[in-house]
RNA sequence: GGGAGCUUAGCUCAGCUGGUUCAGAGCAUCUGCCUUACAAGCAGAGGGUCACUGGUUCGAACCCAGUAGCUCCCACCA
């Protein structure tokens, strides 16, 4: 049979993804064994596979691989997240589309078209997952809109409520005015924007009507003319907003405006009169020092408002156009109307002076439309309670941040925490279940029926109120009310809290997410956890990177740096890409991608898959004494050297180098030095090489055990090699996917440092050809003067043959007309037919003493300091008096070799 | 404005309790090789003022202080 030249993923991932599927290895029902969970942050329903789900995804699939080689009963939990803002923005879209407008449909209809819509192009992220390997449990997928799980959000919203955790109030909340919804202060970003700052003049009221403005004689002072003083002037950056004005507030200790005291103002354009009020509030230095208040659209001006019993006016719109309340410019929009107020300003004087300004905006997360601060009636929920349990988990160990450096961060939020806007004005999502009176008073119900019982107790109860006569609040609750709950309710923990399955796999044990979502969500779950279970949800968050181009800006669309996921998986294949995304993903830290890293993990995939068409080319020749023990014995001790080191790199989450051990493992002492040492040799008169069969068969274990470590990184190309029958027959269960990793065993670490040396010796030897342009074929003869201890004799094979020897032999004196080089103290010599250039030769030993004699006068320096000798650790000085002994003894042998070349 | 973190080779990063011949890895680069598993490869090599300045210490990439640059989080100065 042929094999193909190079590893072909498009042969093996499909067929290898439906084979685990078909025999339920993914799949996991509580047993004996010890449970390993993780839950999948649900990806939003509508959402399509980017990079940062890549990662985050080969890294739980990484660990949920390895659990389950370990012997546990793993389950990964897919599914996916309604998430209300987005969908239900991308159904309106939808419809727009259609020619369909929201407002022409009933709630129903539109969830429909909602749920069609949902059916449709929903959940391609899970399937786009399964090419990348994942092995999640599929049978649970769940979504957060689903059934069960909705009836989860509204029991919990309810037993919240009566324990008095959930409130309605009004409060000044973040308003999206392009997604008509509120937002939560998570949700927007505040930016720098260049804004313009307007100083406009407000009349000052007078006593005197002779003088001027009075209520009676509102007519507009031509400021540009009069030169009258009796204004003031005040800045703003949003001067559409004046019409909504209260008051002007200046700071009473401010001299400049004593004469203010008491007064009142027209408003320009529209002549309301506003009292100026006194605050310390207003900072004296900043602008004019006068401040106008407008507590509909400021949630600092609503705070004074209410200290100073202001009126509300809200002159804005939901969409974020001015209603009639504003007087003038009714129906624009509020940029729109900020220009045109400014133009009329100045056309009447009003306007002193505009100033280039920058401040802090603040944007929505989903729509990126500029947040309008919004008084609206709103539900809550009480955070400081459930914090405080929260913040203890982590800061006692019992969750443990990866990287810790979150640590600060989340106790930093926990610790000033602000109640949870959780209504959204949408209907996407569960919606609230609370029901209003025709009189405005509300009552909290799972059903009408349940809600008409409790209205009709209430006190104040209208007469002959009728069923029919409650209506629900409009509103759905806020997409992480329910997804906080997940770990729970993807095992029906609500809905029947005692069942096999919550019992069994929770709490979980990992989660890996995105640093961006530690408190929307990490933080609340953990709360939810403990509010509802008495545990918490996890034992480990593992907190990934952020995926950023080679720029190191972050990976989006709209600036079109984000490569396909699956052109990257169809190019390199699932495994190179897997291992690309970890090779490039320090723990914690953001990742600068870059397709490289890809390409790297196939040519990774590729090596290991000539390394088994060199391995499946052998033949065995029972005949033949194996004479690889050392070998054999050597890479043994190398292997289990390198479990141990991979296991601590996965016991610290510290994934990339996991892989990078694995790696080298792999390539350099695999394949570089393990399987050169032990192939059979170059013959020319033979047919075909043969190869002993002790040597055969440990090759073999060992090939099969490196597919066993490698199998959590490529799972795909393990599993293709695993079947060969290189390896024997095997069972249709018996799966790489299901294999148990190998226990460590012994380290021989002489052998491994013995190896170390023989690997220099070669390593100087084809350093000679290189220098000598002598042709790698061409075999050379060695001799060795041994000083140190090493037994080079029992080397002799290994270095023949790599060195490409034909003669290998012991000397005690120095040769002439010889290449010669050093590993530690040991002599080595090429005798050379050319004779050797004295004074190179003699130029390198020089420089090499020099070296030397540095070095053993700081370690001398350092054993002749008493402080050191008193303060350092013994085996500090131990291993100082080993470097003392060693370079002398080195230097003796290179001063005997200078004098000898008499140089 | 407040807080946290980062700065080590061209790039991405290790460096764990201050002490191995400690300045490392992978990639990239350069040189030589189409050697019978692999040119997506093999064999070698070069490459660093550990951001800067001081301090502590017998000893500092590591601890401390300051400076510069970068990143993130939080925050209501119109």
């Amino acid at each position: 049979m042929s094999i193909s030249k190079t590893y072909l993923p498009k042969e093996t991932e499909d067929k290898w993804y439906s084979y685990w599927m078909e025999h339920g290895f993914f799949r996991s029902v509580p047993d004996e064994r010890e449970p390993y969970t993780i839950v999948i942050p649900p990806p939003n329903v509508t959402g399509v596979l980017h990079m940062g789900h890549m990662l985050n995804n080969t890294i739980q699939d990484v660990l949920i691989r390895r659990a389950r080689m370990k012997g546990k009963n793993a389950c990964w939990v897919p599914g996916t997240d309604h998430a209300s803002i987005a969908t239900e923005a991308k159904v309106v879209n939808m419809l727009k589309e259609k020619g369909i407008s929201k407002t022409d449909l009933t709630r129903d209809e539109f969830l429909k078209y909602a749920m069609e819509w949902k059916d449709k192009y929903g959940g391609i992220i899970l399937e786009q997952l399964k090419k990348l390997g994942a092995s999640c449990d599929w049978d649970r997928t769940r979504f957060t809109m689903e059934e069960s799980l909705s009836e989860a959000v509204i029991d919990t919203f309810i037993h919240l409520y009566k324990k008095g955790l959930i409130y309605r109030g009004v409060r000044m909340i973040n308003w999206d005015p392009q997604g008509k919804t509120a937002v939560s202060d998570e949700e927007v970003n505040r930016k720098e924007v260049n804004q313009k700052l307007y100083y406009i003049r407000y009349a000052i009221k007078s006593e005197n009507p002779k003088d001027g403005k009075t209520e009676s004689n509102p007519d507009l002072p031509d400021f540009r003319t009069s030169g009258l003083s009796d204004y003031i002037i005040i800045a703003t950056t949003r001067p559409e907003t004046i019409m909504a004005d209260a008051a002007i507030c200046i700071n009473p200790n401010d001299e400049r405006y004593t004469h203010l005291h008491e007064k009142k103002v027209f408003i320009p354009l529209i002549n309301r009169e506003i009292p100026v009020i006194l605050d310390d509030y207003v900072t004296m230095d900043f602008g004019t020092g006068c401040l106008k208040v407008t507590p509909a659209h400021d949630l600092n001006d609503y705070e004074l408002g209410i200290r100073h019993n202001l009126p509300v006016i809200d002159i804005l719109n939901d969409d974020g156009t001015l209603n009639e309340k504003a007087q003038i410019l009714v129906g624009e929009d509020r940029f729109a109307a900020r220009k045109k107020i400014a133009a009329l300003l100045e056309t009447d004087g009003y306007l002193e002076k505009i100033e280039d300004y920058k401040s802090q905006v603040g944007f929505s997360e989903r729509t990126d439309a500029v947040i309008e601060p919004k008084l609206s009636m709103q539900w809550f929920c009480k955070m400081a309670e459930m914090a405080k349990p929260a913040l203890d988990y982590v800061l006692k160990g019992e969750i443990k941040l990866i990287p810790d450096k979150f640590i600060n961060t989340y106790r930093h939020w926990m610790e000033n925490v602000r109640d949870w806007n959780i209504s959204r004005q949408l209907w996407w999502g569960q919606q609230i279940p609370a029901w209003y009176l025709p009189d405005g008073q509300h009552v909290v119900a799972k059903t009408r029926e349940e809600a008409y019982e409790l209205a009709k107790n209430l006190k104040s109860q209208i007469s002959n109120l009728k069923s029919e006569d409650l209506t629900q609040d409009p509103d759905v609750v806020d997409t992480w009310f329910s997804s906080w709950l997940w770990p729970i309710s993807v095992f029906d923990g609500f809905k029947d809290p005692n069942n096999a399955d919550i019992n069994y796999y929770y709490p979980t044990n990992d989660l890996v997410t995105a640093p961006e979502i530690l408190f929307f969500w990490v933080a609340r779950m953990i709360m939810a956890g403990h509010e509802f279970r008495g545990e918490a949800p996890f034992k480990n968050v593992y907190l990934t990177g952020i995926v950023r181009d080679k720029l190191g800006r972050k990976m989006s669309k709209s600036l079109g740096n984000s490569p396909d996921p699956l052109g990257l998986i169809d190019k390199f294949g699932a495994d190179g890409v897997r291992v690309g995304m970890l090779l490039c993903s320090p723990a914690g830290n953001d990742l600068m991608f870059d397709e490289s890293y890809c390409e790297q993990g196939r040519n990774f995939a590729n090596k290991i898959w000539n390394a088994f068409k060199l391995v499946k080319g052998w033949e065995i020749d029972g005949s033949l004494k194996n004479e690889n023990q050392i070998a054999i014995d050597w890479f043994e001790s190398r292997f289990n050297q390198a479990m141990t080191e991979i296991e601590s790199n996965f016991e610290q989450f510290r994934l990339s180098e996991a892989l990078m051990a694995t790696y080298k493992l792999v390539w350099d002492d695999f394949c570089a030095w393990y399987l050169e040492m032990v192939k059979p040799a170059y013959q020319q008169d033979v047919e075909k090489q043969k190869i002993d069969a002790g040597t055969y068969s440990a090759t073999i274990s060992f090939f099969e055990n490196i597919l066993k470590i490698l199998h959590p990184f490529m799972p795909f190309l393990t599993e293709e090699l695993w079947h060969d029958e290189l390896f024997g027959e095997r069972a249709a269960l018996d799966c790489c996917i299901v294999a148990q990793l190998p226990k460590g065993g012994q380290i021989n670490t002489r052998l491994l440092e013995d190896i170390e040396m023989v690997k220099q010796v070669i390593a100087q030897i084809r350093n000679i050809r290189n220098a000598k342009q002598i042709p790698p074929k061409e075999k050379l003869p060695l001799s060795v003067k041994a000083n140190s201890g090493v037994a080079y004799k029992n080397y002799e094979l290994i270095i023949t043959k790599l060195g490409n020897l034909n003669a290998f032999g012991f000397t005690s004196d120095k040769l002439d007309r010889a290449a010669g080089f050093m590993v530690s103290t040991d002599e080595f010599y090429v005798p050379m037919e050319e004779n050797i250039d004295p004074v190179a030769e003699c130029a390198k030993l020089q420089k090499e003493k020099e070296y030397l004699e540095g070095f053993l006068k700081s370690v001398n320096s350092k054993l002749g300091n008493e402080r050191f000798m008193a303060n350092a650790k013994p085996e500090i000085i131990d291993i100082e008096l080993k470097k003392k002994a060693d370079a002398e003894a080195k230097l003796k042998i290179l001063e005997e070799n200078i004098s000898a070349l008499a140089c």
